[in-house]
DNA sequence: TATAAAAGTTAGGCAAGTCTAACAATTATT
DNA sequence: AATAATTGTTAGACTTGCCTAACTTTTATA
């Protein structure tokens, strides 16, 4: 039953699921958007999804929106699993900074061995969230959705505190770090510009002002 | 001056460095020894030989023996020195027995990523020898050979202990284990039957009968 | 040393995964 | 509703890494 994917295969079904399942607000997945997020271009992903749709792991009519199989979808949160586990390893036991993970991650989320990751689970005290506040897929495929909001959804006077990042781009990261906000830290939104939208956030007793883009990709309360 | 290499390029480099460099008594080696080595065919060897000298990282004139030169024989023990690290992990962290890290470390071994190695080998307190006995390459790429004989050089009433084994089959290391030869385990040559070289070995005060197979597969003293 | 055996090479082919360029269908806009 | 823009598809080509079959060189042996 359990057919070996391939690393690429494994990526598309990846973010499938990512596109999919984990953003919400999601209207339909096509060739394009799923080409993008790949870094590929349409031409390519349509030759994939016809194997995909082949091997029974996507849903997919010519022109129309993709959807992951019941076996897409369990192959999908796995590496996702993988993924996350392998990120909280690195910063948890090797130290690396949460900014580093990601890309060894996208590495170590293809290693194949039934035992390895739930071991890794076990060796880590099944943890339930990554580094960026993510959860983790347990080993039945579950997922544990909280509720969260975008820091640019909060009005002035509102206070929250930081649950997850969006964006992994280590720049980001390193630039949230320097504002002092780590996952669960408090944050009270003093203003809002009018003109652009930055924000005037208070962390840590200090004031910071953030960009739009900065405040759309942190994820709160 | 790092170029990049896929992971086929390192499984290359990793047989030609166990061939050329940690196997003692090889009188050069051919494309016939590493397709056998790499389970491929003579043709896709030579085919990939004129890449990696191309690449400047073997040595090799046609009909010639071939070397690796020193950027290969640096690439070929780097890999090593992971796959030996993560058989480590993997049985000291996730308790893994070491019939099962073989086939995982040879996927790890090919995780890229400058900090991962080192830092794996701090979090392991910079072990010297891997789960089966051999030893693992430092950041320098230096290897620590010791003396070492095989099993079935030695004679009745010899003593020894066991330092390493040869081969990784999860078979024979399964057999190994039945026997209650761990490494470091004494070991007593107690006869050797003149047909077949099956030996009588003494270990923990049980006495094992051995075919010479298994006794040139163990590494003593 | 002539010849048989072994080892090594070349040529041509195939699958996976990518691309560009040209074309087709769908959706949005006037 | 007609047309423009967007999105999706097809066809043909390239690279990597592998294969088989045929051929050549080297080595071993009679």
């Amino acid at each position: 039953m359990d057919q070996t994917l391939s690393h690429t295969e494994e990526n598309y079904l990846k973010a499938l699921t990512h596109l999919t399942i984990l953003d919400q607000n999601s209207l339909g997945v096509g060739t394009n958007d799923l080409a993008h997020n790949l870094g590929l271009k349409p031409a390519t992903v349509n030759d994939m999804l016809k194997k995909l749709k082949e091997k029974k792991l996507v849903n997919y009519q010519k022109y129309g929106k993709i959807t992951l199989t019941e076996n897409g979808r369990k192959s999908g949160v796995e590496i996702i699993r993988k993924h996350r586990l392998w990120e909280t390893f690195l910063c948890e036991k090797l130290e690396f900074s949460w900014d580093e993970v990601h890309e060894v991650a996208e590495q170590l989320e293809h290693i194949r061995s039934g035992k390895l990751v739930n071991r890794l689970d076990r060796f880590l005290d099944y943890p339930k969230f990554d580094p960026h506040g993510d959860p983790i897929p347990n080993e039945k495929g579950e997922i544990e959705f909280r509720q969260r909001k975008l820091l640019s959804e909060l009005k002035v006077g509102d206070t929250c505190s930081l649950m997850a990042v969006k964006d992994n781009d280590p720049d980001f990261l390193k630039y949230v770090d320097k504002l002092g906000l780590s996952i669960g830290a408090a944050i009270e939104v003093m203003g809002i510009e009018n003109y652009d939208n930055s924000m005037q956030i208070l962390v840590n007793n200090s004031q910071f002002n953030i960009s739009e883009k900065v405040a759309e990709n942190l994820y709160v309360s």
